[in-house]
DNA sequence: TGAACTCAGACTAATTTAGTCCTATACTCA
DNA sequence: TGAGTATAGGACTAAATTAGTCTGAGTTCA
């Protein structure tokens, strides 16, 4: 159904956090599950995978934590999506490994390629910093983009 | 992974087909599914769907089958898409039915929320015509939108 | 040292998606 | 009219993916 994974959800909602809390030390998987109430073990997982990522700085030990490694506005919703969910397809052919097991068959995917890489480009241009609440700022906020359909 | 269902693809495919033999009388799920080496039964579930919801128009009896209820020009992407998997949501708090169980907390999905608005209007402006194989004709191929970052 | 962290892999549970089976009904044509 | 070919649709099973848990490390710091 076009749908992100909870897994994905759930790491823009803690980058989306430690960009709110950018300034304080650094906050720990269970500060940021109970914040949310996500699973702790679970969201432990995702930030563990972001850091290998390069997404964010991980540190051990003691009033240990996580914080982001770039500036909000240099991170964007695509990262995190492919670093949680893997290379975004829209198709389930285009698996990136094998190519479409209908052969010649399925040739729905190359326009259906031109989509996808149309919303890659939505996720790239869409930003941590866009997530956080502008509510009281007059700065464009509402239209992310604007599509011009061809055709 | 925001991947279509193969079910969606299926539709696709299906239309697609229905589009290129838009002359002849009637084609069946068979005939169908044999083309694509789809299962006939799944196939045949689909294309049920796609006439309850009126995309398709079908024909009982021998020599029976289906046939696009209209021009290829005038079915999107998005239509068959939401006929087979339901309503289009980006993020899974979003469900439509029940809203967002992390309650107040979950303060991502309004932004994504603009996303998912884009996507849905970047499978609008998909046509099945769109899918039909081009190459021959000199008309407006590649770019089917283009995407202007606000921010 | 021990409390409070991250790190990582194996594992189980839940949910969703894919596909099958079976039966009923509709239409066509000989 | 009845045999053959099709759609219609519900119930079911199987497969795959996603979500979440458990366990056992290695770090850091007071």
């Amino acid at each position: 159904m076009l749908r992100l994974t909870k897994k994905a959800d759930y790491g823009l909602m803690a980058l989306k956090y430690l960009a709110e809390h950018a300034g304080e030390p650094s906050l720990s998987a269970k500060d940021i599950a109970e914040a949310y109430h996500i699973p702790p073990q679970l969201l432990a997982k995702i930030l563990q995978k972001l850091t290998r990522e390069g997404l964010l700085r991980s540190h051990a030990g003691m009033n240990g934590g996580y914080s982001l490694s770039r500036d909000a506005k240099e991170i964007s919703a695509f990262e995190v999506i492919r670093a949680i969910d893997g290379p975004l397809f829209i198709t389930s052919c285009t698996t990136g490994t094998s190519t479409c097991d209908l052969t010649a068959s399925c040739t729905i995917k190359e326009p259906l390629a031109r989509v996808n890489e149309s919303i890659v480009e939505l996720l790239r241009n869409t930003r941590i910093s866009d997530l956080l609440d502008h509510s009281g700022r007059e700065e464009a906020p509402p239209e992310l983009v604007t599509i011009a359909s061809v055709s």
